[in-house]
DNA sequence: AAGTCCATGTAACCAGTTACATGATTGC
DNA sequence: GCAATCATGTAACTGGTTACATGGACTT
């Protein structure tokens, strides 16, 4: 039992889901906590069956569509992941290659760096306006339900709201080292106006 | 070269290091950005070397200790590096196992739910105030010039601008989830006080 | 006596990614 | 004609973790 697993049963415990269903949930969006490719899911979803946390029956689809497998999460399933849910759980380390580079950005040519940061920026600002979107949704649609500790939406509540946080502290932290480098540039354009030719310091020319 | 062999070199572009000094630095704290153990380190020192990206010289101590490799990056491993850093980096899809359980925290009984949060809201409230007290240190040590582009000084003061809003988010998140998980538990209080007998609704008895 | 620090590794395992396979149908 | 959608998988690879090995000296 893999983090992906109860992942898959967390998604189960709300509703029955094909595998597709469940692939499409883990691909983008919607849980911004994990994500999984087809082809480990469906190996996936064949162990937890094994493990007695899930079982399937076959829809058969009278249009062009092939069958599929729609799953549904056993008792013993809400079981277990209701235990995985409060069990103690070890502090995530990051591991974020765009940070890790940032460590080294010292050596980048600064113009090349705003436009790799102003990127980021940009990306982060979009999942930022997704996930605010899809909060504001469910409050339309929900109201106040979504405070119910005992409801499924306030799992997605939660999880959303951490979307929400680590994507403004994403875009923050890009725009601060954005504004750095932009100042860093400016520093050396004004220094090259006043004097064209190579010269370290800040001293008056004669 | 997998992101932790440019960790690495980021590391030795700033000054040589042992296998075992490479190690400490990855295991911890300084850079909030990535991990790895020894046994992964080793061997990775190992492949940079046999690419030209770094070399070693044996360092024998006249103590008690083994001797020790020093490693050096080399002109080739330096230019890698300055080229991966400015390359597009894909962002980072958020793994956190802890945010994959409070999608499911529904099915938590609160008062655990409550211990958890707790616990990781202190977690990350330390882990913040050492971020703090490290960028204090280079600030007192270094002033300004860890906003000078060009030295080695920017890019971890970046890295850990970046921890510190990582870990104020989190600290955050817990803390707001803590306030609901309370008010849900004083609201379920204040009905049993109220009547204590098993009642669901908000009716006056007789 | 037991555990930690210094210092360098090897071997086995496993979660997650990449690539590939199948096949009907709908939309551009 | 070509790509995408629906639907389910297998096979190969790889980055990272866990476990194990060595060995002297210093600390509790």
């Amino acid at each position: 039992m893999i983090p992906l697993s109860y992942g898959l049963l967390g998604l189960l415990a709300r509703q029955p889901l094909s595998g597709y269903d469940l692939a499409q949930y883990m691909k983008k969006r919607v849980a911004p906590m994990w994500s999984a490719l087809p082809s480990q899911i469906y190996p996936e979803l064949a162990k937890l069956e094994a493990q007695g946390m899930v079982t399937h029956h076959v829809v058969e689809q009278h249009d062009y569509r092939p069958d599929k497998k729609v799953y549904e999460i056993t008792k013993a399933g809400r079981e277990a992941l209701r235990h995985w849910v409060t069990e103690p759980t070890p502090v995530t380390t990051l591991r974020d290659e765009f940070v890790l580079k940032a460590y080294s950005l010292w050596l980048a040519d600064p113009h090349e760096a705003l436009t790799r940061f102003r990127e980021h920026e940009q990306a982060h600002s979009q999942q930022l306006a997704d996930y605010e979107a899809l909060l504001a949704r469910l409050r339309r649609e929900w109201g106040s339900a979504l405070d119910q500790m005992n409801s499924p939406l306030f799992g997605s509540s939660i999880a959303i709201h951490y979307g929400i946080g680590y994507e403004r502290h994403y875009v923050h932290w890009c725009r601060q080292v954005i504004e750095q480098l932009e100042q860093q540039l400016h520093g050396e354009q004004a220094a090259r106006e006043e004097e064209p030719s190579s010269r370290p310091s800040s001293e008056q020319s004669s």
